[in-house]
DNA sequence: CTGTTAGCGCATTCAC
DNA sequence: GTGAATGCGCTAACAG
């Protein structure tokens, strides 16, 4: 490996002269720097960055936790925090714990011992927040990306999950529904406990009674539990139409009852959270869009913010709007 | 920051018995091994790894270069690069290169001051090969995922593109069809070539004029040239196939078939290389499948062989087998 | 403008 | 069993 000392022997200067060419600081002659230049391109010289890091104490490296890679919201989040990361310098250190705190637990041990700048971190569960309070207690700044976790207050850049949810319902509601059920991720998650609570609010405000049995818990990753399914379908007053709590749901759930032989929308219409990216042919389902890049770009940018002091010291909580988008999964209750 | 030190003078001892008990290495009676980790959970320690490469001269970081990560294909990819790479002991710092070399570029540039162990690269396009000179010029071990750089010889993971190709061209004429045309991506890489040969080897097979009107090159990242389409559909005797070179872009063809009133596959069959992922409500289209966590998994395998060097010195090359998936985007060509 | 000294946190080597 | 010296590659602070 060429270290700024080859440089420095070759160019007849010191290290230290080498130093400063490539960190453009202090005074060095036009000739010198020049000189230094040219010899580093020759001898292929790439700075350690580790050694760097040492003794600057700072890695410029960020890191992104993200519960699942293979969902379009979140790779659509991870391109805008690598975009905004580079355009500001740092580096992306990605990590995926899907969804399980065990691999939370991993990648927060692997962060801390890499010492990067910061976290980007879309928490798995409540139960993560002894991983926060880790990063805390080495004073790593991060910012909770999509998901709040009780008991940490910190930087936050969120969506609005209960005002989203309302929507959607008011939506079904519009069109007649009375009958709604909610397949939803684990409430462990911030962001099921919200869209639940505005699906409840939505129901509220139109006089509609609640009724449990409507409601299934699962998880953001698939549609598990088919026997719950079943049971919605022949209940005595079965739903009309089903709020899915986020994309892999919805799909799972359509599979599930084009399998059952239910039509969608004709027989059971499908609202759902997030939009399902570009690999969908038809955009089908009516849903509740997200600025996932937004996401990942803003919560890079405030990460930063925070790592160089230069924002209050109040935690800034930021929340991005989402749109309705109404397409062919949802329409009026048949006239049974 | 807590360092070796502090927990040496809180257990008494100098810094080289923490290391050493950190590290398993020497002989360090039980009592203060005991002790020594006690301290170190209480203190919160946790070794820098910087520190610990720049002695060691080695990172245990392994890096991911991958073309498009909204692409299941290429997610799912990562994910068995990084399940490898954890298991083995290595962590794993992604890079989106987005199909672009400039970013390629930097981002090799990273990698070589950020001294990983080696990369898992998936190359941009052939033009990608002076960035591979480099890291071979800086000794770092690299091995190419899914496409070829020519001019590059080494360790390689990748599928059988022209083989796949056939299959799905013969698929296409065991239906009956004679006029199919070719949708692809850049020929500036290999996969792209190698799917267009697989395409005209069928054609020869079955002994079928080559049309070059029939084949359009656009980019594998989206669907782009709309006017072409047009024109296909336009010619005197118009392809009743297309055969997609990959995901993306068999689903950006359908979607202009759909605007175009072309109905699939009862007026134009199209069948692609690389299935669709989890988005996907009915998997419609007839694929040949790539077993995408198995390349991620086995490319960081070799890579981590031969940074060991316990492999051959011969270069590897791992091809997996394709499979043809039939499914509804084909069908007999319509009986004008 | 340029060089010297010291130290970031850790592990290898070799004494004790 | 344990510790002192040394250096990985780099830069901050100062000296010349």
């Amino acid at each position: 490996m060429v270290t700024i000392y080859d440089i420095a022997k070759q160019a007849n200067v010191s290290a230290m002269t080498v130093s400063k060419v490539i960190n453009n600081t202090g005074k060095i002659s036009e000739k010198t720097r020049a000189r230094i230049k040219k010899i580093m391109e020759e001898m292929n010289y790439v700075p350690n960055s580790m050694a760097r890091s040492l003794v600057l104490q700072e890695t410029k490296m960020l890191s992104l936790l993200i519960p699942d890679i293979t969902n379009p919201f979140f790779t659509t989040v991870a391109r805008g925090a690598e975009d905004a990361a580079m355009r500001l310098g740092y580096k992306l250190l990605f990590g995926n714990s899907d969804e399980s705190l065990t691999k939370e637990k991993e990648y927060v041990d692997m962060v801390l011992s890499t010492r990067v700048d910061g976290v980007l971190f879309s928490a798995a569960s409540d139960e993560s927040a002894p991983h926060l309070q880790t990063l805390r207690t080495h004073r790593i700044p991060f910012v909770l990306l999509d998901r709040a976790v009780p008991g940490i207050d910190c930087d936050t850049v969120s969506g609005d999950s209960r005002e989203g949810a309302r929507k959607l319902v008011e939506h079904l509601i519009g069109l007649g529904h009375r009958r709604i059920a909610m397949v939803n991720g684990s409430l462990a998650v911030s962001t099921a406990r919200e869209r639940l609570a505005g699906y409840r609010e939505a129901l509220k405000l139109s006089d509609i009674p609640e009724d449990d049995s409507l409601v299934l818990e699962m998880n953001y990753k698939h549609f598990t539990d088919e026997t719950a399914l079943r049971r919605l379908l022949t209940m005595p007053q079965p739903p009309t139409a089903v709020f899915a709590g986020n994309n892999f749901l919805a799909v799972g759930l359509i599979r599930k009852l084009l399998e059952f032989g239910v039509r969608v929308p004709e027989e059971m219409s499908v609202v759902c959270f997030d939009d399902l990216g570009a690999s969908v042919i038809d955009p089908f389902f009516t849903v509740v869009s997200q600025p996932a890049y937004q996401f990942g770009a803003m919560g890079i940018q405030l990460l930063i913010e925070r790592i160089k002091g230069v924002t209050t010291p109040e935690w800034k909580k930021i929340v991005l709007p989402s749109e309705l988008i109404v397409r062919g999964s949802s329409g009026k209750p048949s006239a049974i």
